[in-house]
DNA sequence: TAATATTGTTATGCATAATAACATAAATCA
DNA sequence: TGATTTATGTTATTATGCATAACAATATTA
């Protein structure tokens, strides 16, 4: 079994950034699977406990991805009656997202969940080069095109 | 517009990950573009010109993707004449995948493309931070189960 | 030789992500 | 004020990334 040469791939930042998301994105899955959540569901739970009363629209921005994409996302959170679309009296077009006691007893769990499979896939690792990193990465979330 | 609290979700590692790593990956996808290439596309190019004559089991396993997801891929390189599948003598059952002289043409053009909008993208980062990262990256890496 | 394992493949499905087009409602402007 | 433009949520559609089951052909092993 002759070992694979990819030297080349190993000069891009995003070659490390993507092998390296794939295993803690995995380990993600597992730790979910559980609770019978996705990823995005479980970010979108997260963020809505955290700043109940937004919008879709807002949601969508800091989540990164196409509103479109969000609306089945909501869709699902609110069958399971995790949160709750609530008609804004001062701007009939969008909803106000607020998360129902189910959906705060839930992100509870999960953030314990979560943060424990975390800590123990990168029990290996020094606390201080984790936030060394993690200082490195926000400078390039923030390369971001339209920033510079 | 009222500032969106992420800090819960800060607390992750992945979540960070996953946020640079989408910036990373929107500059690759718009550099590959006049190539005509997708993330996964080129990866297997670059691969098959740094290892010539590798099989396809092999590839998956280093790309970390399932067998059959590669068969498209590799009908794909296959069609543009990028790459060739040769029977191998010894084990009829494989196929030695090997680059064309085209094959190599692009990988140059490409790999100077990516290095480049890369450096760009980076430019506002020291690069031993982005060497420390990347070490801290390999350790993530390497903490896959089954490794420990 | 018989049973097992490997390689490549087809089919299928799920998750993530982007775009176009639309109805409703709000904001702007002229 | 009325007309135009913009914002919000939605449907439909598509591309991409990724996983599993099942299979034929071939190699390996017991």
């Amino acid at each position: 079994m002759s070992k694979i040469n990819d030297e080349t791939l190993r000069t891009f930042v995003g070659y490390h950034l993507k092998r390296s998301f794939n295993v803690i994105q995995s380990d993600l899955i597992e730790t979910l699977r559980p609770f019978d959540l996705r990823m995005l569901t479980y970010t979108a739970l997260v963020l809505i406990v955290d700043n109940p009363g937004l919008n879709q629209s807002r949601l969508s921005q800091i989540m990164d991805i196409e509103r479109p994409n969000l609306v089945v996302i909501i869709d699902e959170l609110e069958e399971r009656e995790l949160i709750t679309r609530e008609r804004v009296p001062t701007d009939r077009r969008s909803y106000a997202l607020h998360p129902t006691e189910a959906g705060r007893a839930l992100y509870r769990e999960t953030i314990d969940a979560v943060t424990q499979h975390e800590a123990k896939l990168l029990s290996g690792i020094a606390p201080e080069q984790l936030e060394q990193m993690i200082a490195t990465l926000k400078l390039i979330e923030s390369a971001k095109k339209g920033q510079a």
